[in-house]
DNA sequence: ATTTAACCGAGACGGTACGTCCCGTCTTTAC
DNA sequence: GTAAAGACGGGACGTACCGTCTCGGTTAAAT
């Protein structure tokens, strides 16, 4: 049985036009500006409407993950080519700043809203994981795979995110290569 | 010429007493916390007072960083006993807060202020230059040690900032002999 | 087409407390009294919303002369005696502050604010009026009538408002009989 | 027996050009702008320096009555004449501002210091008395004198401080005409 | 020449009010 | 029931001035 008046939740198009801003405003300007104010002068779409529908900082943050996931690369078979792959394919994106600037961006908004740190993590791992499958798949052990997504990512991350560098993209294949030459002992 | 009038700057006292309580704050609390408002209330001295000689949160988190500055380890000699020093050194520090919770902090800050974006670099760049130090005297050359150093402390500082984990200790001291090996061709 | 939402301007009831309370303090307490602080702690609507409504000195100074307008007194049809009713009016009101506070309060904010001399001049020559009005109908030349007025009124305002002295009725008894003679030739 | 040591009060110079200045401020900006600080900004003498010699806005309004006193004109002797010539004397100061710049600011020091309300009445007192002087020597009495300086002088002030309007001579003159006559029924 | 008292400037400090901004909730109206 | 417009209280912001104070260095009289 169906209940009667208008379904709940945002018009679409309501939805669509204040997450894009938000996006939009996320990578531009920053986590701080990234509040209903901020929104309702931006998209015209009124103050209120936008507390009704994402009332916490948190709300809008889960949103916009699941409206910008990561997607990893697809797997070729062939895994040290895989592995290059996407290690260039990080790169490119820490520098993009599709991912770049929302992992700033969430890092910030930790400060905002501590229940924002679990999206961080979730993202964190996320960007780690298709580098644990390759391992995986070339023949790791899991606390291998662990290991070397670590060594291989990581500083790609703390240059991105913290020193404001270009990421390294020739120490991360040395390392890769590395890794992988000591799993095939033969 | 001696110009007359009382010595500028904060007297001795009251600058003791805010940028202590200012680290406290900032350990315990995060980033957010550290407003002038906050510091009045805590501390008692009185907003004005504050905000005279620390009209902005890079004054404050540079003043910080002066008060605690990163010591590094002091080195024994042996470039592989130094160097797991080092990494103990650097994950304990993480664990017990001085070190993670001012990194933390002075990601968050930057959000407000991005002239702090320059204090973070060095912060970091003081983290990492310890372990290229003595991968040099491990008879690395200079882009072997800056990469040895990314390879061994990046995902130290991942873990602690990105993922909440505890930092593991055991990958690094790994990763840390892979590459002591690697340079004794022997 | 009438446009959505609540209808602009402050609530009756926030306008009516915040403006007797104000008229209030200007007559106890002068002028400077009249500050959006003063106002939030003696009636508790918070300082955001007086400031909202009321955003200059000349902002509440304009609605109070809106609340208190000067009412002349009614003509009875005998211009003698409509004058003398209308000095003991004066008088009265001078004494007893709605009016003298008034006007002081006014020449204090123009003090703070220059538009609010606009005001103050409209205020004064409000209260010349009457006795203009009366003289022109007793006979008198628009500028006889003019001058009658400041002969008559102005030494009151000079009393109440520079000397500190209580008006003398009695001179300007005796000046509007001497200026009510003058005008019948017989 | 004198004591030894530097006299005290002000250096003859550091009073002059604070006063100087002090009165400079009262005409051109109002009562409002006379504070230690902008005398400071405005001579370059130390904010300190202002208030250790005149610690309240009445200390100042003070000394600056006693810097420029209303001088009356000097009686020639024919009552006429005389009443006329102030009568002029008057309207030209009060247009000059030196007299009405002065007593502007007077009137909006009261609002911020109620003890200068006495230096008004005195003031304002001065302002009147020549006419009352001239009057009397002219065979009235003493509440005939006091009546009629109130009725000439009374609306040049008016006009003056509430209106913003020119005084209007003409009027003071016919006024003065009219009481004379009075005075000499013969 | 030395006292000695006062001047003077620079600035710290606490305090209060200012005017602005944003937050989050609520109420009123229109669709 | 959604949406818009806006009132409202609350809190922090950063600024400005106030009045008091402490500290140095200087100056002018009286001894």
């Amino acid at each position: 049985m169906n209940r009667p008046g208008r379904p709940a939740g945002p018009a679409d198009d309501t939805a669509a036009v204040v997450l894009t801003a938000a996006l939009e405003l996320l990578l531009t300007e920053g986590a701080a500006a990234l509040t209903p104010q901020r929104l309702h002068t931006v998209t015209g779409v009124s103050r209120t409407t936008v507390y009704r529908h994402w009332p916490s900082p948190y709300a809008f943050v889960s949103a916009l993950v699941d409206v910008a996931p990561v997607r990893p690369g697809e797997p070729a078979g062939d895994p040290a080519n895989d592995l290059h792959a996407e290690i260039d394919l990080l790169c490119d994106r820490l520098r993009d700043r599709p991912v770049g600037g929302f992992l700033h961006a969430l890092v910030a908004a930790v400060a905002v809203d501590p229940a924002v740190a679990e999206l961080r993590r979730r993202y964190v791992a996320d960007l780690l994981h298709p580098f644990r499958t390759i391992l995986r798949a070339a023949g790791a052990s899991e606390p291998e795979a662990a290991d070397g997504a670590a060594v291989i990512a990581s500083p790609l991350l703390v240059e991105a995110l913290l020193l404001d560098t270009d990421a390294d993209r020739g120490r991360a294949h040395r390392s890769a290569d590395l890794i992988l030459t000591g799993l095939v002992p033969a």
